[in-house]
DNA sequence: GGCGGAATGG
DNA sequence: CCATTCCGCC
């Protein structure tokens, strides 16, 4: 029902935006005019009626470049202004996409601050201030700074559009658009951006027929910046709450992580692009909704495409969906299953989540095979930047949890394993790359959440109690655990122990969250027995029994 | 150049 | 909230 709601369509409004200079050092002619005038976009719009705006075969849904739009503010956002300019051809000598993806420069920075300047009316505007303003992105996750290289900025798009549209190909490299810019599917295959728009979604007048959800989500709406998706910004937005209700109501989803902590205060980027519409993109190649068709059972919400500067994978633009060396996306079954293929082989390849395998109901993907040995993971660098608190120590601590520490958290506290990760600042970028790469971005956790939601997160796992760094091998496959990253440790653990827990063997506790030193080096432990891991269930009445049986001593 | 605190304003 | 302005610091 919200997805409808969210899905109302809108007529096209455009950012007004200073005119486009003509000669080199030509000044916009409105001095201080706020509105009044086009966008220079504007009539070059591709798909002027649609709800996304699309430029050079890249695109972001017309919200983001409106300023009404702009949640939490009436005017226009900075990074609003930033991606108006950045998409406009007129200004490329001023910013423009350059380097890693989502990376921009300015080239210009006082021409770049001039036009700020005119935009909201502040003629003394400079690039310091400009850049001050930027710099408050850096909190809210919207933007980094590209360390090493002058006027250089980074947006986070990997969490932002782009993560719920995975078929969005980078394969562009090389091409008109550089690899910078944030793709999109090119109106020309009838792909729209939904429209919605946080101006939509808290207009009044609407006919909400779920005051409560829709107020919440518009609240939500109202106060994100960004609608950035995955973003550690935000863990249990109340988007999300809402829509566990209303999913609650209309039925399972898959991908609803079964334990959440309470909501806690903090930025609500997400959620816009996670209730678009199911059924209303029948021209889309998409998946419409993140939140996956009820029958579906893996909605793709990720794709190694959207984060090249981490996994280092440049998807090949032969098995893109997209034209060869064109901007534009075909969507002939055949590319597609091709594409859908090497998706596939992807997530295998980068040990993604499983939920990460792209669902596109009549494409057949045959399973992919994976790879005899990891991929090019730096044997030296950790996999994982985070530093990992260890988890609590002592059987006491851990098996009265509830009382103690976890007194704030939901009843589904013993089902969340007890880890902390501390994302070590100055790896944010990576780090929150990593959060969508390896994590199912519909588990909007915080950073230090991430790992309290397991791929599965029914099964209960608690940590173990031993201080002591049983070195086992994690994995009975092939695979040594070397440069396997932790989560994806844990993800085959998880497995491993469905796989056990069905054969009603294993012993060995083995279901402890590693301590900071193990992720620095990880330890493969070959020649050991192969891991034999109880049953979280089994563990845990082993470990009450030891208990009871020290107690009784 | 870049960072972030502080005060301030809309 | 989202800047804007100023500023000290590195």
């Amino acid at each position: 029902m919200l997805l409808y709601l969210l899905s109302i369509d809108h007529s096209t409004r455009h950012l007004q935006m200073p005119s486009p200079r003509i000669g080199s050092d030509a000044k916009p002619v409105v001095s201080c005019q706020p509105r009044g005038y086009r966008s220079p976009g504007e009539g070059r719009s591709s798909v002027p009626e649609s709800g996304n705006t699309e430029i050079i075969g890249f695109a972001f849904p017309d919200w983001a470049y409106k300023p009404e739009s702009s949640p939490g503010s009436r005017q226009i956002q900075l990074w609003h202004f930033i991606l108006e300019l950045l998409r406009k051809e007129e200004y490329h000598d001023v910013i423009a996409w350059q380097g890693d993806y989502g990376e921009f420069v300015i080239k210009d920075p006082d021409e770049v601050a001039r036009l700020w300047g005119v935009r909201k009316c502040k003629p003394q505007m400079n690039y310091d201030k400009l850049s001050r303003a930027l710099r408050y992105y850096y909190n809210k996750r919207i933007l980094h700074k590209t360390k090493g290289k002058r006027f250089t900025y980074k947006f986070n798009f990997n969490k932002l559009v782009l993560v719920n549209y995975p078929f969005i190909d980078m394969g562009m490299a090389g091409g008109p658009v550089p690899q910078s810019a944030p793709p999109v599917p090119s109106g020309g295959t009838h792909f729209r951006f939904p429209s919605c728009t946080p101006s939509d979604v808290l207009s009044p007048n609407e006919d909400l027929r779920s005051p409560t959800l829709y107020s919440s989500v518009a609240r939500r709406l109202a106060r994100g910046s960004v609608s950035d998706c995955s973003d550690g910004t935000s863990a249990n937005s109340e988007v999300e709450e809402s829509l566990n209700e209303e999913h609650l109501r209309r039925g399972p989803i898959p991908d609803i992580p079964a334990f959440r902590g309470p909501p806690l205060p903090r930025l609500a980027h997400e959620g816009i692009f996670r209730v678009y519409p199911r059924p209303r993109e029948p021209l889309s190649p998409f998946p419409v909704s993140p939140m996956g068709a009820p029958g579906s059972l893996l909605p793709p919400q990720l794709s190694p495409a959207m984060t090249p500067n981490h996994m280092n994978y440049t998807p090949s633009p032969t098995l893109s969906p997209m034209y060869p060396g064109g901007n534009h996306f075909s969507f002939n079954p055949e590319d597609m299953k091709r594409y859908l293929q090497a998706h596939t082989q992807s997530v295998y390849n980068y040990h993604l989540s499983p939920r990460a395998f792209l669902h596109y109901p009549s494409i057949v993907v045959p399973q992919p095979q994976r790879p005899e040995k990891p991929l090019h993971l730096p044997p030296d660098e950790p996999p994982f930047k985070f530093k990992l608190q260890p988890p609590p120590l002592g059987r006491k601590q851990r098996e009265r949890p509830i009382g103690a520490e976890s007194s704030s958290s939901s009843s589904s506290s013993s089902s969340v394993p007890q880890i902390k990760v501390e994302p070590i600042s100055d790896a944010e970028e990576e780090d929150e790359d990593l959060m969508v790469e390896v994590t199912d971005i519909s588990e909007e956790e915080e950073d230090e959440d991430v790992f309290k939601a397991p791929t599965v997160p029914e099964q209960k796992v608690l940590p173990s109690p031993l201080p002591s760094r049983d070195e086992e091998p994690q994995s009975a496959g092939p695979e040594s655990g070397r440069c396997i990253p932790l989560k994806l440790r844990f993800k085959r653990r998880w497995s491993e122990d469905q796989r056990l827990e069905a054969e009603g063997s294993c012993e060995d506790s083995d279901k402890k969250v590693r301590g900071e030193q193990e992720e620095t080096h990880v330890v493969p432990q070959s020649g050991g027995a192969p891991c034999r891991r109880v049953s979280t269930d089994l563990q845990r009445a082993t470990e009450e029994l030891s208990l009871e049986n020290r107690d009784s001593q």
